[in-house]
DNA sequence: GTAATTTATATTGCGCACAAACTATTTGCC
DNA sequence: GGCAAATAGTTTGTGCGCAATATAAATTAC
């Protein structure tokens, strides 16, 4: 058996893995209209809110690239506000509206609810994300001197 | 610190840490022309030719709308052709050109350059799939009788 | 043997991931 | 002060993920 083998590799569990993962989000992030990279960004803004673009990209990992379509959708309905910095007018202060912070209280059930679907064991699951974290760093810090 | 906290979220790890990991094979696929879901696809034929589309998504774990695109793409780059199948004509068979086995060559090299640059324990790097694998089937399997 | 159901694949539409190119500020350097 | 380099964010284009819908062939029911 190769190591060419499907069956064989890490990515390919990891992968499958993570978009089943998801996928399971989706009936819960249903009702509150968010998609799971939009949840990413507003648990992100309600533990610290009035940051900047920059700063939410590295605590969510998510692209610049990717998060200024997210930003605009999460404007348009309402759950935060774009402001321009005024020290740095380069930089914009993403802000949670009342109803963004509000929104809070109907999430509150979901990581219970998700947690109860999936997780055999307690210890496991922290064992996957420990390794996860270790590759995420191993990853992120690969090219740099 | 509540459960809404994002630095507690596994699904968040796992999906930054496969996130990062497909990143790392781009260069690695660039100089083949393939994303990571044809390389998926790729070495899903490589060990079993000729097979149906619905075969090949559930080796692939990939949805059949995700994989005709893809199909289509692997085809047009004449590594692949998708044959009507004789004996029941809604089936493909999808078929390896010559071209696309020898493309198996260039391949071989990829699974022990990305280990070298990720890898730190090989054990670790075995739970973590085994976990992996373990969630996929709890949620694959999750809303079945 | 025809109608209803099931199955295999394709299509459509929206959102995300990401590299590359771009704009507009700010910071250094002299 | 003025100009080069760095920084913050946006835009663009390609491919994927996936739910929903469509199409067409095969199977089942009767």
């Amino acid at each position: 058996m190769s190591y060419l083998n499907l069956d064989v590799q890490i990515c390919h569990s990891l992968y499958s893995a993570t978009n089943a993962l998801i996928r399971a989000y989706r009936p819960l992030l249903e009702p509150l209209g968010l998609t799971y990279p939009q949840y990413l960004v507003m648990l992100s803004l309600w533990q610290e809110d009035g940051v900047s673009v920059k700063h939410l990209a590295e605590h969510t990992r998510l692209d610049s690239g990717t998060l200024t379509p997210i930003l605009k959708r999460l404007e348009s309905k309402g759950w935060l506000q774009r402001v321009v910095s005024d020290q740095d007018e380069r930089q914009k202060s993403i802000q949670l509206t009342a109803a963004g912070r509000r929104l809070r209280k109907k999430a509150e059930s979901i990581p219970e609810t998700l947690a109860c679907q999936v997780i055999g064991n307690p210890e496991e699951a922290l064992q996957l994300k420990a390794l996860c974290e270790s590759l995420y760093s191993t990853l992120s810090g690969a090219d740099k001197p």
